[in-house]
DNA sequence: TGCAAATGTTAACACCGTTAACTTATTGGC
DNA sequence: GCCAATAAGTTAACGGTGTTAACATTTGCA
């Protein structure tokens, strides 16, 4: 009674395992809910009974996205300020790299804008937050600046978000000169690019 | 023989002007030709005798995005080097801020790809070019590192186009920030985010 | 004047998201 | 163990989309 039954029985699941896979590998505008059905053996309005509509389906993709890069820089060492906030980094962009077209549809703002989905905004926040942590920890050990918090964050994550899309995109002239490329940018946020004879970093 | 006329006489320029309109209000999804016809009060393939396709209507609305963002950083006071780049970051931001529908069509890269569209690529090179002119004056009056240009820039256009992105999908706080928080974080990459008590910027 | 090119037209194809109305299987209470 | 309620599927249909083919009209030039 497995294939013929009447009940899919884990179309939920698959739905969103086969939308990832598609999202992957073709970006969030090839996702399609009748070519979904299709591929499940179903038809397209069975999946009304498990996603509200097709930007659910997309939101719920992009949770799972903010989930998996949250654990990517929750496995970052954490042991000296500098060390941790250049990992940061590079584990920032390398998801990004890994995973361009989850990456765009996550900030891609027209196509999943916040205030929407509340479930989508608190991942997003809660991937954030590690950020944000790592930052404030740099600041209680006296590594980082005494700069609102705000503004050192946001400058954090504007730097590295800035770098993944415009790397993902292909705007930056060598595309191959990764990952020197996010090491340096992020070395250069946290030393200035000012120049000066005297640089003495104050750990 | 204007408004009865067989031929419109204006289409190309009128669907261009229109398809504008709609973007900067409802974002690129929601430009469909047809619709666009309707409003031009033509059919829809009548279009196809000036855009080869819908993507490439929009590939010449980001065109014209560029063009004007260039304009705008043209229009930066370079007197001195500081002034110069904190004031280039500050209009970058100020653009998409501006313009948040059209910013994301210009920088989708999922709905709009690099090397498909020739011109459009070299539109973004081109606002591009002034970034880096400016980053390359400042090293040359030695007000800038002696890092490698590219490396330099590229800092630069992550920390601008990132914060763009966040500030207008509303991943940041205080929304209301601005713009003190665009030129405190580009103060940031200048001086660096390290805390040290001797920081004498080298003119 | 006449013919070619430019620029419109209608009809049609193959998709899409979504809803309404209906059918079948599963499940929990007596 | 039956049987009603509910969960989870079905087909049919509406209105929308991009795009192409085949045809019509106007314009401009030789």
């Amino acid at each position: 009674m497995r294939k013929t039954s009447y009940h899919h029985g884990d179309l939920s699941q698959q739905a969103h395992r086969q939308a990832l896979a598609t999202l992957r590998e073709q970006g969030d505008s090839a996702i399609s809910l009748r070519a979904l059905a299709r591929q499940l053996g179903v038809s397209a309005p069975a999946l009304y009974r498990h996603y509200a509509d097709r930007e659910t389906l997309l939101a719920e993709l992009a949770i799972s996205g903010f989930q998996t890069l949250r654990q990517r820089l929750l496995a970052v060492d954490q042991q000296d300020s500098r060390s941790a906030l250049i990992g940061i980094g590079l584990a920032y962009v390398a998801f990004a790299r890994d995973e361009p077209n989850l990456y765009r549809l996550m900030f891609g703002g027209r196509v999943l804008p916040r205030g929407v989905h509340p479930r989508l905004d608190q991942a997003g926040l809660e991937a954030f937050q590690v950020l944000e942590d790592t930052v404030a920890n740099g600041q209680q050990r006296g590594y980082l600046k005494a700069a609102p918090l705000s503004l050192l964050t946001a400058a954090a994550w504007s730097l590295v978000h800035g770098l993944s899309q415009l790397t993902i995109d292909g705007h930056l002239p060598g595309p191959d000169t990764e990952p020197q490329l996010a090491e340096g940018i992020t070395t250069l946020l946290l030393d200035g690019s000012l120049y000066r004879s005297d640089k003495e970093p104050t750990p």
